[in-house]
DNA sequence: GGGGGGACAGAACAGTGTTCAGTAACAGTT
DNA sequence: AACTGTTACTGAACACTGTTCTGTCCCCCC
């Protein structure tokens, strides 16, 4: 946007019949320089701002530098590829939030609260999901979260069996519900449909009117497999797999 | 493989100094098509085999081509694009398997059954979960696939706003499972490391070494973290989620 | 004033999905 | 037997992609 109009650059080494560039062009150039610095921050502030305009479908390291003004080349100073980029993005996503000291006569609501804030995060950038789902959450900066969770599920009587794997099915259910909103959302925008309203509408319609006797069950649940708001749906999933975790606790006698 | 031979094209429309073509070269040239037609089929068994050889991130329009011994362009003819060629191998994966009648005394086993054996096709073919997981599950010829699951879950007894939501669960569970595999799968091809075996023994020794004062919960739950198979985890985690689904089924008096 | 060194630019390489103008081979008709 | 039309395919092109390499410029330090 307010990238330095940079003039046409003379054919490679040879300058034909151009005259020499004036000599006050080069201190104009060197004036305009009081831009600031590149740095990986302002990085993945643009990566960030150039998923949000354009879907992470054309997220690419030349939109990238083009959002900052920049050669491509000169991302690779700060990123040492676009997996790593993706990652960087990936573990800012979680930046000042942890979850809570366990109360374990609340853990189930501090557990529901920890994935709703999450959700929240991942919707905040668009196909944000779609970067979250493709990485692993055992980065080193992310240890401290994990962490946290486990001491929740441990503090809650969760057999260490279960509360093992308890981090990593909340984690799955939390990307892959929201990756699929992601799906809905892009195939929404593909159909030029207006909103989510219109395009459920849509869907209840569909389902419910597929045959009945081919598809009783599809027919009968059509009202209920798309909520108008997806939150609702979110949370009853997350009550299943809490009350899932909740019959592992024995006994306290 | 058997690809045919070609002769090297004559450069763009103009013939040069070359003797013209012998008559029983087209005669030899129109023999030699006794080759197989393209279609869809042969393309998607090609797409499989590229996929296996190569793994998602190089499978392209162009490797499947090769593969076939054909130009691109003439893939187009029998697939929209891409993404199409994606979804139908996505849809291949459910042929000929179904969710069995369902029999309410043994619901959740015929679940785990059917999760089962969509884990087992999944991995079947390399880096699948990655295709499957960026699939939406509700293109027609699925449907008979979650009509016959939603029987199973309202056979069992469960309320129609569980069970709506229940085979969505189930879903993002198995896909996101496997894609975890994958996922660590590719990092291990990538860091030489030889087998999951000692790829898992490694990861358990991380976790195990972390300073204890800053990560108890990490280090005692280091050995429950990464099993010497996954099934047994999936396994887990279907319970888990089993059990949460139970817990809303009404008592029947 | 004269280096050094880091930060950036430009061009290039090897690939990608997709389209489009042609062409070769066959089927059916005149 | 010659002429159609149809179909299935090719080759080349377009507009991209991630990444690397060679410079070149500018600033700081000696």
């Amino acid at each position: 946007m307010s990238r330095p109009d940079r003039e046409a650059p003379v054919p490679t080494g040879r300058q034909g019949e151009l005259p020499p560039p004036p000599p006050w062009d080069r201190t104009r150039k060197r004036a305009a320089p009081a831009r600031v610095p590149l740095s990986l921050e302002r990085i993945v502030e643009a990566a960030y701002a150039v998923l949000d305009r354009e879907g992470y479908d054309r997220l690419s390291m030349r939109q990238v530098a083009a959002e900052l003004g920049v050669a491509v080349s000169a991302l690779y100073a700060h990123v040492a590829s676009k997996d790593d980029l993706l990652q960087i993005m990936y573990e800012r996503l979680f930046r000042g939030h942890q979850p809570p000291e366990p109360d374990p006569e609340r853990w189930q609501e501090q557990i529901k609260d920890y994935a709703l804030e999450w959700r929240t995060r991942l919707l905040r950038h668009r196909d944000m999901a779609r970067i979250s789902v493709a990485q692993v959450p055992f980065t080193p900066e992310l240890l401290p979260t994990v962490e946290r969770l486990f001491a929740i599920f441990r503090a809650a009587g969760l057999p260490d069996e279960i509360a093992a794997t308890a981090g990593d099915i909340m984690a799955t259910y939390v990307d892959g519900f929201s990756l699929e909103e992601s799906l809905w959302e892009e195939r929404q925008r593909d159909s030029a449909v207006a909103d989510w309203d219109e395009m459920s509408g849509t869907l209840k319609a569909y389902f419910a009117a597929l045959p009945p006797e081919q598809f009783p069950h599809l027919v009968a649940l059509a009202g209920h497999m798309f909520h108008k708001d997806n939150d609702t749906r979110f949370l009853l999933g997350l009550d299943i797999l809490l009350r899932g975790l909740a019959s592992y606790i024995p006994d306290r006698t």
